[in-house]
DNA sequence: TCGGAGCCTGTAAACGCTTGCAGTGAGGAT
DNA sequence: ATCCTCACTGCAAGCGTTTACAGGCTCCGA
């Protein structure tokens, strides 16, 4: 029925280990004898079975990424950077998404990627350290995008630089009372980048002297939806702001949505800024930061491939640039 | 080092076949022999080899999902929807990337999922009869969505009432003169939905006694950036056209930013009709043809799965609804 | 001419599981 | 008491590769 590795030595007169061998490229074949396995596989039309060869071998020849979830622009774009890198490598990519605090419970507990993975990697994955110390222990390489940990290798932004330079924006332009919608604060799985960027902005009101009321802030999941109800409770509490900073496009998409129906122009009478620099907002004009999300994903995959072939994984740089990228939802606060 | 199959065996006191046996919930295992040998893996923290459980069992319990790109959110939420079917039906879920014709060449020439896979989803990936023919002959069970073929069962929407559907909307509100932004009319691939739609849109125009200029459509590739670009290029030559059918949200956002940048009003001076339901049309007030696009993912990988392990797939629906959503981007033409 | 040193190549033992087949006992029917 | 049946269990042969090891050959130097 399909035709194996032994049907090809047959045809080429030699021995299934030496068809192995020249298949794979390995040395100690002759060129002639090369030739001729490569031939007798053509014809043949011989594909290796992979399983066969990854229980012999020992390895995988596979890769996971662990993500939230898949929706969501920055989870898209990283993705498909690390995709990119992986196209020519020869790994396969697995995809895990723990959606809820049972699916991620689930993960940690079945660790469903033993036997089956060489490489992790986790996308945002907010852990606990034992939690690191224990993936870190299975053996399995594991590196991380965002959500760092102790026990493995990780790449990220500067979040604290990134909020702040967005927020001395603001406050260049005038601005005083700069509003906060966040992501994620006191979740359960107690993300971290929500904190960092938050911090990024405190630190930027405070080094101009501007103490944030508790008012000015609320915090979001990064969503659409979150932006929209979060410009509600905000401005219902604290009027009087006149710029907004969200930590994430899709949420600044929302707030503006909702500004709109409450009559406020963008920017006239309140400024918006993102994160991220979605694909839309090139074309709503969004003033936001931009992280080299697809620049992530290929970055993680490296590290994890050069720590699998034992290759030098600490020369690739750990920490990327972002840029704000001013457009038109941002002015100077409205006279007076 | 790995504990193995043996190991469980030993700690039990059973044979190895008891274990399979016991392991995977087959019949003909004494119940007290079941929880003994349960207890012993999980002391063990026992995990099967996938590799060799496939190799002997020769499955592979892997899906492959072929898409153009994974951008795109009609893509992602096909994908999204097939993934949450695979989530507990134990079969790992692959991803093939297509975007250029060179990486569609290459797909098509190595078939790099032989002996890899047991089953494959084309996302909209349009093929020649010949090259239907010959991937349904791998023995690889196949499902597409979108773009279907006479060779392996399909799952779609009515594309061409859908269009008609959107159109005819546009023409109850008074319009006489709706252009097109179409999608890879002429492309080398052979896309049909395009066609289908432009088909629809057509159709309900001549319903009407309206036969379109040529002038009247453009073709774009999907993406915002077409959008835009349309808009140039149809305004220039068709500058009276008073609403407009983009055959996706994403070219429908980048029509709307282009109208603006040319001091067009929508919908006061020209309405406009997305298609998709994007998740950010909602917020941006479009008017858009929805479809099931996560129930289209779910549905292909249960016919899939139904075909895999031949229980009944033919009860399982081909066609799914679409409908048409009103929002703020359409109303009357302009009087006079 | 003989001994090595290198190349190539083949042999055969893994790799860790699944599964057809045979075997064992217990229990019931005769 | 004997025979069957049936429910379970074990034996062992795969599944299709990879790879350590052991030759065999050729070529070269002594």
């Amino acid at each position: 029925m399909t035709v194996s590795i032994g049907d090809v030595a047959d045809r080429a007169g030699v021995s299934v280990a030496t068809v192995s061998r020249a298949l794979r490229g390995l040395p100690n074949v002759a060129e002639r004898t090369r030739e001729r396995v490569l031939r007798a596989a053509a014809e043949l039309d011989y594909v290796v079975n992979p399983n066969a060869s990854r229980l012999a071998a020992g390895h995988n020849h596979t890769l996971a990424a662990v993500v939230p979830h898949t929706t969501g622009w920055y989870f898209q774009q990283v993705l498909a950077g690390a995709q990119a890198v992986m196209e020519g490598s020869g790994y396969d990519m697995l995809l895990y998404t723990l959606p809820t605090p049972s699916a991620r419970e689930r993960f940690l507990t079945l660790l469903p990627f033993r036997k089956r993975v060489d490489g992790l990697l986790l996308l945002d994955i907010p852990l606990t350290d034992p939690e690191q110390r224990m993936l870190a222990g299975l053996g399995t390489a594991i590196v991380s995008v965002g959500e760092g940990g102790a026990h493995y290798p990780g790449v990220e932004i500067d979040n604290v630089a990134a909020a702040r330079r967005a927020t001395e924006y603001l406050l260049d332009q005038g601005h005083t009372r700069v509003g906060l919608i966040s992501g994620l604060l006191e979740d359960p799985m107690r993300f971290k980048v929500g904190s960092l960027r938050r911090r990024g902005w405190l630190e930027a009101l405070q080094a101009r002297g501007i103490e944030p009321d508790p008012s000015w802030e609320v915090a979001g999941d990064f969503r659409l939806i979150d932006g929209v109800e979060g410009v509600g409770r905000l401005l219902d509490r604290a009027p009087d702001l006149t710029a907004l900073f969200c930590m994430s496009d899709e949420m600044a998409i929302g707030a503006m949505r909702a500004l709109k129906e409450r009559g406020l122009r963008v920017p006239e009478d309140i400024s918006v800024v993102g994160f991220d620099d979605h694909e839309v907002s090139s074309y709503l004009g969004l003033t936001t930061v931009a992280q080299p999300m697809r620049l992530l994903g290929r970055t993680a995959i490296s590290i994890l491939l050069a720590n699998l072939d034992g290759s030098d994984a600490d020369r690739i740089p750990r920490q990327l640039p972002t840029s704000l990228v001013v457009r038109e939802t941002t002015g100077p606060p409205r006279a007076g």
